[in-house]
DNA sequence: CTTTCACCATACGCTACCGTATGGATATAC
DNA sequence: GTATATCCATACGGTAGCGTATGGTGAAAG
């Protein structure tokens, strides 16, 4: 019978969540086996038991992330419920949630790795899809609507890149105008 | 006297060149001494002739870049001319000229480097304030004008960090719409 | 022609990290 | 208790790159 530990014993899990820290904030190339295993305070012996290399650990992270993120966005604007406007207007409002410094590390990431770079336009990819049919919905032509999701994420993407964080009144104006402007119909 | 050889030998600007091709295309930390110097064809005693160490190309290789794109921007379209709307217009176009390939790098560098974080805050600072002086001679309001500037310069990031390139025909005509969208008045 | 200086090669020691090999520890199964 | 599987420590060899020390070379100045 398999029975699991439960105990203090490290798992894959462990790793990659302690890598998605030193990812956050260090960027990919400072996870790394031998420094990770001393933050957690074990060695390498058992890094290489749980894994293949280093590089099936960068999969794992990434693969981790991909799963966390995909449909996060997306449920939680369909849960809050209203109509395609509103929801817009609840997207808008998610680069406030998110502070983006995971996000930002992957995309550095993938500057320099195809196959990241691969994954990460699919993301990008279902997430325009999904704006593009909420501006659908409000009554937009497909090139209308394109456009306009487009200019949404932009948004999104840039004041990750960017890091510009102006303060939490003057955010809320600055999201109602936006979504004032790219829904205005005439 | 001091007389410039004018022969086949390097100088820094060489290395920052080589470095500038290299950050484009396999990120900051592909940008090592010995590596560079077998593609230069030397040996990394030419380059600690001309370097203290390899900081001081990665700072020379930042500044550099600076230079080249500071007011670079900006100029080009002064020198087009035509009213404030014309000239965001002709700023929309320039996601077209760049690919951004040495931006995005940077961009991935800044996220691990704080100096480089800051030095890039100033960059975009400085290109937010000259789009949003445009939208104040529209006539916008401050606020307003901001907030567009904004929109405009996440388009133009967000182009470059998602890499997505419509054909140039739809790319006309998306740039006019965006265009449209964020000049329009009521 | 020789001296000097700018530029580069060669050789070295050093560090950080990768991946492997092997043995020890601890818990569970029988 | 003994066996077995899981998890980790220790020790090792290997590589890539940094920075230094020192010597060589060609061109220009005198």
């Amino acid at each position: 019978m398999v029975k699991k530990s439960e105990k203090s014993k490290l798992g894959k899990q462990d790793w990659i969540d302690r890598g998605l820290i030193v990812l956050a904030d260090q960027g990919m190339n400072a996870v790394r086996v031998e420094p990770l295993a001393k933050e957690l305070a074990v060695t390498k012996g058992s890094f290489y038991w749980h894994f293949k290399n280093r590089q099936e650990l960068l999969e794992a992270i990434l693969l981790d992330w991909v799963n966390r993120q995909t449909d996060s966005i997306i449920e939680q604007i369909d849960v809050a419920g209203g109509d395609a406007s509103t929801k817009l207007l609840h997207l808008f409002e998610l680069a406030v949630q998110d502070d983006g410094r995971v996000e930002n590390a992957i995309r550095a990431w993938a500057t320099s790795d195809v196959k990241v770079a691969e994954t990460l336009a699919q993301v990008d990819q279902r997430r325009l899809n999904y704006t593009k049919d909420l501006f659908l919905q409000v009554g937009f032509t497909p090139f209308e609507s394109l456009v306009r999701a487009r200019m949404v994420y932009y948004a999104l993407i840039g004041e990750f890149t960017l890091g510009a964080r102006p303060n939490q009144a003057e955010r809320l104006a600055e999201i109602r105008l936006q979504h004032a402007i790219l829904t205005r119909r005439d």
